[in-house]
RNA sequence: GCGGCUGUAGCUCAGCUGGAUAGAGCAUCUGACUACGGAUCAGAAGGUCUGGGGUUCGAAUCCCUACAGCCGCGCCA
């Protein structure tokens, strides 16, 4: 019985109790009801508070209430006991073999278990990154990666079709800047006053150097503005290349890779810069002032209106950004979500009344999470990073040194909204200190023994074939259901709210629930010594390969690998 | 000045869509090695949830306010 079914039996119990009069609800039986796992022992198996919500309604106390669904509950299929709490708790305990029922589905259910159609039909689009295609990735992007990636694969486990999309800037003044920086170390002439400079610059002038030989020199035919051109254009493809080799380095991948310099190429229908244009005027939220076009954006919240054409004819960024939203929206795209770092937070007013202006309700299509800057220490100081000085901590670097399943898991644990300090030394540290550890120990704990139990003639056909779920009667198993039943439902939060470090915590705590298990000695899987095979033993080893589904399953979901053996 | 985020155990942080005695890991102390992988487990100790008001059956959680820290307020990209 898993708490989405006993939410059920608890509408039911609600309905029947309504049927016969002796409960009037003036709003309808709820749907659902709230069915929580009791921290304390001795509130049962799970809990809910539904009398205390519903009394005022029914026009009773909650005591009252209770009473009446007890009895009926009571009753139910599945349930041992109920109990009334405190101001009104139901407190109700699951019958053994209606519990360990699951582990069998859990194991049927295989790398699905866990997926849900709680935001089936949705077509959702999940932009990060984003960074210029003048540098490496470095640290600041590394939680954008991790988040990015985890929220889409939580978003598409939870039902959702997803789209996950790096924007490239690859149009503006920044290029070439870019380009003349390269130019400028091969060339040894002075570096341009906004350039960019460090190691990486001169190592991509050998590489644009290499790629075509003879690119630096200028002839006849080939002045200054050409070979700017083509710097930029071969340094340009060098330099994506590296980032999309380290995000697949990083596990991270992205389904588009969107050229914001499409968005003005001729030919662009809906999204494209010119035709946005167009259209806001039609809408009539632009206005001509001091030779520059602007956006109305005050009319829909934002603190000033913002330029889209600047006085000397250049386009905004901000242009860019209104004709890329259009674009995903005539792409079919219901939700559009946006992971900007905490340095971009002013941009979420203009963002949303963007889409208002273009008749949007922002509330429903676009949705901006801001994620705090994380620091890095490493020997009790921070490492500071300067693109200007090119002391750069890039993500390949510190994926390289901290491995990509320490980093990616380590990033992943946190909320998005908290400022976040890294100790390289401690999480770089092999032991239990470090959580991905702990939870990758779990799951090759369970390969161990599944392969024990393998040499000892014990196999998942037979345990299946012959399972009896009340015979994982013992509170650890119970415990162990439990945790592994909460699973579906942490992840359908994650998606909902956008939050996957929750399946991270859920993790540590089933890892934690998993080795308390195996530890109990009334809990072995295998026969100890010479006894035979036993039906429990059986029983258990279906409930160890329902943890293993669990613990790979969520790994899988923050892109972090379940090793076999460490 | 305006706005966003943060403030929870010695440290790093969960919990924040209101629920029962506020949790975890680390660090400290005490135990379990005839071990299905000890990268584990059992236990102890550790708190004015930044301060002050309010909302209600009930507040770390919601509202107001003060304080502290980080960040942002371009015809930059």
């Amino acid at each position: 019985m898993t708490p989405e079914q006993l939410s059920a039996t608890i509408v039911d119990v609600l309905t029947s109790l309504s049927e016969e009069g002796s409960l009037s609800l003036p709003d309808g039986v709820p749907t659902s009801v709230t069915v929580e796992r009791p921290r304390q022992k001795g509130h049962g198996d799970y809990a809910t508070n539904v009398s205390m919500q519903l009394a005022k309604k029914a026009g009773t106390n909650p005591r009252a209430l209770a009473e009446l669904i007890a009895e009926k509950l009571r009753a139910s299929a599945g349930v041992s006991a109920v109990e009334i709490a405190g101001p009104g708790f139901l407190n109700i305990s699951v019958e053994a073999g209606a519990q360990g029922a699951l582990a069998a589905d859990i194991v049927a259910g295989g790398s699905s278990y866990g997926h849900t159609e709680t935001l089936a039909g949705q077509k959702i689009n999940v932009e990060f990154i984003s960074a210029n295609p003048t540098g490496p990735l470095h640290l600041g992007h590394t939680r954008w990666a991790v988040l990015g990636d985890a929220i889409g694969r939580v978003l598409s486990a939870a039902g959702a079709d997803v789209t996950r999309e790096f924007y490239i800037n690859d149009r503006g003044v920044q290029m070439n800047h870019f380009a003349s920086s390269i130019i400028a170390s091969a060339t040894g002439a002075e570096k341009p006053e906004d350039g960019y400079a460090g190691a990486y610059i001169d190592e991509l002038a050998k590489a644009v150097e290499a790629a075509r030989p003879g690119i630096f020199q200028l002839s006849e035919g080939y002045g200054e503005g050409e070979r700017l051109a083509a710097v930029r254009e071969v340094g340009y493809a060098i330099q994506l290349r590296e980032q999309q080799e380290q995000l697949a380095f990083f596990n991270t991948h992205f389904d588009v890779w969107f050229s914001e310099l499409s968005l003005h190429e001729e030919g662009q229908e809906t999204g494209g810069v010119p035709n946005t244009l167009a259209r806001l005027k039609d809408l009539g939220h632009v206005y001509e002032e001091g030779g520059a076009l602007w956006m109305r954006t005050t009319d829909f919240g934002d603190d000033k209106d913002r330029v889209l054409i600047k006085s000397d004819g250049e386009l905004t960024y901000f242009a860019s950004d209104t004709a890329y939203y259009l674009n995903k929206r005539a792409r079919g795209f219901d939700h559009c979500i946006y992971l900007l770092g905490a340095d971009h937070h002013g941009y979420v007013g203009r963002l949303k009344a963007m889409a208002a202006c273009v008749g949007d309700d922002p509330a429903k299509t676009l949705d901006v999470l801001i994620g705090q800057l994380v620091k890095i220490m490493r020997d009790g100081a921070e490492v500071k990073l300067s693109k200007r000085a090119g002391n750069i901590v890039t993500l390949h670097e510190l994926a390289e040194e901290i491995g990509v399943d320490a980093l990616r898991y380590s990033l992943a644990r946190y909320p998005a909204d908290s400022p976040l300090t890294l100790d390289i030394a401690e999480i770089t540290k092999a032991s239990n200190d470090n959580p991905v550890y702990y939870v990758q120990y779990a799951h090759a704990r369970t390969c161990r023994m599944i392969a024990n139990a393998t040499d000892l003639g014990m196999t998942l056909d037979d345990a299946l074939a012959t399972f009896d779920p009340s015979l994982l009667a013992h509170d650890r198993d119970g415990d162990l259901l439990r945790a592994l039943a909460d699973f579906p439902r942490v992840v359908a939060s994650s998606a909902e709210l956008r939050e996957p470090h929750r399946v991270a915590r859920y993790l540590e705590d089933t890892a934690s629930t998993f080795n308390k298990w195996y530890d109990t000695k009334e809990c072995r899987m295998l026969p100890q010594g010479d006894e035979p095979v036993a039906p429990a033993n059986l029983a258990r080893l279906v409930l160890v390969h329902a943890t293993r589904t669990v613990i790979r399953n969520g790994l899988d979901l923050l892109g972090v690998t379940a090793p076999e053996r460490m």
